[in-house]
DNA sequence: TATCAATCGGAACGCCCTATCCGTTTTCGG
DNA sequence: CCGAAAACGGATAGGGCGTTCCGATTGATA
């Protein structure tokens, strides 16, 4: 990949342009993943080296910046999807799936964020999560038919299971890395079939999607606090 | 309760500021439960209806309004886990006291960031929450002797179970407020004995302590984006 | 009712955030 | 090598936050 980047209008960047693209997308790779989403755009100015305006002119919005920076943990994600299916046995594709992308939350605190909201404006960026949507919902069908999964999963559990992970991951990232495993081995044993009892019906595919919408950019990932000392 | 509140060298307040006092409390409680600790105290005291000064002066710093406010979920909690204990039914104590105190972080996004967090300065409020945590071990014991709960089980999966209930809360509450039912229904399933797997380690609890101290008032319940729009 | 301390409330402080302005520097084609 | 276009970056705007200051007001007392 690397490919050079272009203006609107086809012309290529200038030399210090393209330079100072590579360095911001790079610091920002950095900050967002140790520190979140909720990192300042000039805390990844300062790592890149370059001056808060330039940040900007690169990337107008910081949405803009963000869609950038995860466009290959997006590509990342579609591809785990792709390697569950090709796995031979389908619970073993399924919980490897699952345990791949809470792994690359607990890698990455950035990209934990991005997996719980949507950037309606990023357009190819939402494409891919959708069409690993599509994957997972074929690797449900593919464990429920293996008799491995229990009958009741929904696609929506997927969500739940993200945002769950997300939080374990923001509040014991730091002092307890690890944490995320067992956490995530707790709940996919959950998931196995046969079901221990009925759950109650899950949300609304739109409700969660008003969720994520909810949340632009610069929400989670706990900040440092304000006031305290 | 509702004890008149006094000055420090044991004067009563003045009517009107005991007034303000209670104005004060109710109007955090509607806003802390709607909006979550991430509310700002300029919002509390527009609720409230008095100026931000007279809430400063009553609460000296945001976590003494905290402390205040949810003194008397700190009492729910504690009778939660009484209860528990009186279940003559391990598994049904167990069980009911963790639907109980994650209903109570459903109703409150401020009582759900609240059992997430510490406020070491707060003692009487800790106090409360260590005697909670000692039942709630006395519970894991007898679930465990029972039969009905997994041997592996760790006190620190019930702080794991808050925050990402905490999570689902704080992302699905606006839009699908039930979602928690099914979520912590599945995290229920799993604990059930016998284990239907190994699990990873639990953290120490010297780092979930960490992860508890380093989220101060302020920093949770996703904010209103800033930039956003 | 007069007095004075207790209490009030809005303006202001200091810090952080995203985003923009604009004078300066750098690149690159002729 | 020079000049115009492109890109740079520090200062600034504009808003939110927790917290503090201080003149105006109000409740209790005599």
């Amino acid at each position: 990949m690397s490919s050079t980047a272009h203006h609107p209008d086809g012309q290529p960047l200038r030399s210090d342009a393209e330079r100072n693209r590579g360095r911001i997308i790079a610091a920002a790779r950095t900050v967002f993943g140790r520190d979140g989403l909720g990192a300042s755009m000039a805390s990844v100015a300062r790592e890149a080296g370059v001056g808060i305006a330039t940040l900007f002119r690169h990337f107008p919005a910081k949405e803009d910046l963000v869609a950038a920076v995860f466009a290959d943990r997006m590509d990342a994600y579609v591809t785990a999807v792709g390697e569950a299916l090709d796995d031979t046995d389908p619970w073993g594709g399924f919980t490897g799936f699952i345990e791949a992308i809470c792994a690359m939350q607990a890698a990455d605190r950035g990209f934990a964020d991005v997996l719980t909201m949507t950037f309606p404006a990023a357009e190819a960026f939402e494409a891919r999560r959708a069409e690993a949507y599509q994957g997972f919902l074929e690797l449900i069908t593919r464990a429920k038919r293996s008799g491995h999964l229990r009958d009741d999963f929904a696609s929506q559990d997927l969500i739940l299971l993200l945002i769950a992970n997300a939080g374990v991951v923001n509040f014991a990232g730091e002092f307890a890395p690890d944490t995320w495993r067992r956490f995530v081995a707790l709940l996919i044993q959950s998931f196995q079939a046969p079901a221990r009892g009925p759950l109650p019906d899950p949300p609304e595919d739109d409700a969660l999607y008003q969720a994520m919408r909810r949340a632009g950019p610069a929400g989670p990932s706990t900040q440092e606090r304000p006031g305290g000392d």
